[in-house]
RNA sequence: GCCGCUUUAGCUCAGCUGGUUAGAGCAUCUGUUUUGUAAACAGAGGGUCGUCGGUUCGAAUCCGACAAGCGGCUCCA
């Protein structure tokens, strides 16, 4: 889309904003508009309402919507006086606050006038509404927001709609919302039984069933073998820690409302859930005298760490409150950034890669302010090496100012699903200012006591976020590596050989370390077969009288998998060595 | 946390304006059937209608509180 475009299409989308406010207002006396502009695939407005509008009021105002379109005829601007501005809105307080802030500073005020709605706006709009088309536009929700986003102040309704340039447009992005409710990862979450929530246990925290379990430990074992092949020690915490540690650390004024505190009933002294690793990690390095000849030292962990989100903000597995992470904290000489960095990022370049999800990486700088805590010269170089190694492992990259975290400079990588959504994921970051409150330390070739500094990195992120955006993704259909079950042997009937040569192959895969299940219910061939489809697995192996009696077998590949081979008779010992072979080699499509 | 909506069997959902033993499909169990690549047939069991309280002669249905779930709460006239 060019950016003439672009612009259109946004002013459009403002305009459709004036429309609403003047139809709501109109439909529902005594209602206020407050702002609307226009957003990423549309708009919304926002009003103080003297009754709630609820979502099944959405096609009423819709439909009126388009009726006033057909008289609604040109936008017209007007400079007016602030006087004037405030006559003309003494029913609206919201807007007589914004004429205030305005004029204040001494801007222009601006009306304008459409049909026969004038509201106060600063422009932005289609020059005559005859160039919004009435079918590409659609009310979608309604939610809450506060007035000016502060949470003290009035909660208004707010009405969110699309608006396309054409139908056709319109349809596709529809579509395309359709699509990822069919993809949503709590819905297949139940549908392929992968975890559950129980209001005894608790919002946000969800538990794995054995075969969500699969897939976690899948992906972290990868995440692992990738760490340990980048010279990472595994380490083990207590969930657990003095609130002290926090106190140290410096997280408990920040993280201070998001702890979950413990009590004990043996000892006064105060307990929390960790809410981060680091310190604890922390205490592992500074419990002996290091040597600038041991640095890098890089420790390593999947550990579940606790965060009491606000009840609002959790949903599914993509904001939880108990949250899976693949932790790494590495502790280095200022000599060592680059090669500890550049091999991180080399891991998540990996690991995406497999999965078959492409990264953009943002480079989280600091700004001029002085919020930032470290020598400015150590960010510096910081900052520099991190440009440079983005270069050399030609990631797709841009840099944001003011991003960084006050602690020191970051990576923040983000994926792109099929269906284009980004998601934020794995994270690279460079901290000066922990080392400095825990005084860690390392000896070095003068003999004078030296700071490390400390690089974080998670490359999966949180495991339940991510596992939301890759079952999201993939749809639930999984390669082979990492699906719950692998291989589904279905039997023709309950005749004794067959059964016991379906029996028999099972044990032989799982002795190979495959995940298998033998179905030899009393159901059609049919049912079985649909049923294995319903749960996605990737290989379903009927097996009858021809198989027993020839020893040969023709696996079913689920539809997505790319089978690079014809479907020839193999026997089963060929067959399990295939799948054996892709699981080791986490290969996504098969070469049977 | 805040606003709006939602909560009926393991799952997906019916149940009109309050009125007799709350329904269906799938799943489960039991029979029959012995099946060749996306749903065989029959029967049975299963719900204190999210929880607690209120209104009423009477509540799944109306009101309130709490819990859980869903859409949002950054985009600034």
């Amino acid at each position: 889309m060019s950016e003439n475009q672009d612009k259109h299409i946004a002013s459009v989308r403002h305009s459709l904003a004036h429309l609403l406010a003047a139809t709501v207002v109109e439909m529902y006396p005594g209602s206020k508009n407050s702002i609307g502009p226009a957003i990423e695939n549309g708009f919304y407005q926002d009003f103080e309402t003297p009754e709630p509008i609820s979502e099944e009021d959405l096609p009423k105002i819709e439909a009126r919507m388009r009726e006033k379109l057909k008289t609604w005829g040109k936008f017209e601007r007007r400079e007016v006086s602030p006087e004037e501005a405030r006559k003309e809105f003494a029913w609206n307080p919201y807007k007589l606050e914004l004429i205030e802030d305005f004029s204040k500073d001494g801007q222009q005020l601006t009306f304008y006038v459409s049909g026969d709605f004038t509201d106060l706006c600063r422009g932005g709009h289609v020059e005559d509404s005859a160039e919004i088309n009435p079918k590409a536009f659609k009310l979608t929700k309604i939610s809450g927001a506060y007035w000016r986003g502060d949470q003290s102040k009035q909660q208004l309704q707010r009405i969110y709609g699309v608006a396309f340039g054409t139908p056709e447009e319109l349809k596709s992005y529809l579509d395309m919302m359709e699509e990822a409710k069919k993809r949503d990862h709590r819905k297949l979450g139940q549908e392929l039984d992968l975890f559950v929530f129980s209001e005894l246990v608790g919002s946000g925290l969800p538990l794995f069933t054995p075969r969500g379990t699969v897939l976690r430990e899948e992906l972290a074992k990868f995440a692992e073998s990738l760490r340990a092949g980048s010279g990472f020690e595994r380490v083990s915490i207590p969930h657990i820690t003095k609130t002290e540690l926090y106190k140290v650390s410096g997280h408990w004024d920040k993280f201070g409302d998001e702890l979950f505190l413990v009590k004990s009933q043996e000892t006064s002294d105060q307990f929390a859930l960790k809410p981060m690793n680091c310190p604890h990690h922390n205490q592992i390095y500074a419990a002996r005298p290091r040597s600038y000849r041991d640095l890098p030292i890089k420790y390593f962990e999947t550990t579940t760490v606790y965060r009491d989100e606000k009840t609002g903000e959790l949903g599914g597995l993509s904001r939880v409150r108990s949250i899976s992470q693949d932790d790494s904290h590495a502790y280095c000489r200022r000599d060592q950034v680059e090669e500890v960095v550049g091999s991180l990022i080399g891991d998540v370049q990996t690991l995406y890669g497999t999965l078959g999800l492409p990264l953009r990486a943002r480079l989280s700088f600091r700004d001029a302010s002085d919020k930032y805590l470290g020598e400015p010269e150590l960010w510096q170089q910081a900052q520099d090496v991190i440009r440079t190694l983005a270069k050399k492992n030609e990631l797709e990259y841009f840099e944001a100012e003011g991003e960084a975290a006050f602690y020191g400079p970051k990576i923040d990588f983000m994926a792109t699903d099929a269906l284009g959504r980004e998601h934020q994921v794995a994270t690279v970051q460079l901290d000066f200012v922990q080392p400095e409150r825990f005084e860690l330390e390392f000896t070095a070739e003068d003999g004078n006591p030296q700071r490390p500094v400390m690089v974080h990195c998670a490359i999966l992120g949180s495991i339940e976020r991510f596992l939301s955006v890759y079952i999201e993704h993939t749809a639930g259909r999984f390669p082979v590596w990492v699906a719950p079950e692998q291989v589904r042997i279905l039997t023709l009937n309950d005749d004794k050989n067959i059964v016991d040569f379906a029996t028999t192959m099972a044990e032989q895969a799982r002795r190979l370390g495959l995940r298998v299940t033998v179905d030899a219910g009393n159901e059609s061939v049919g049912k079985k077969i649909r049923n294995a489809e319903l749960m996605k697995v990737p290989y379903t192996v009927v097996i009858g009288t021809k198989e027993v009696e020839s020893g040969q077998l023709v696996p079913r590949v689920r539809k997505d998998i790319e089978v690079h081979t014809e479907h020839d008779p193999r026997t089963v010992d060929e067959f399990l060595k295939t799948v054996v072979h892709e699981t080791k080699s986490r290969v996504s499509k098969t070469s049977l």
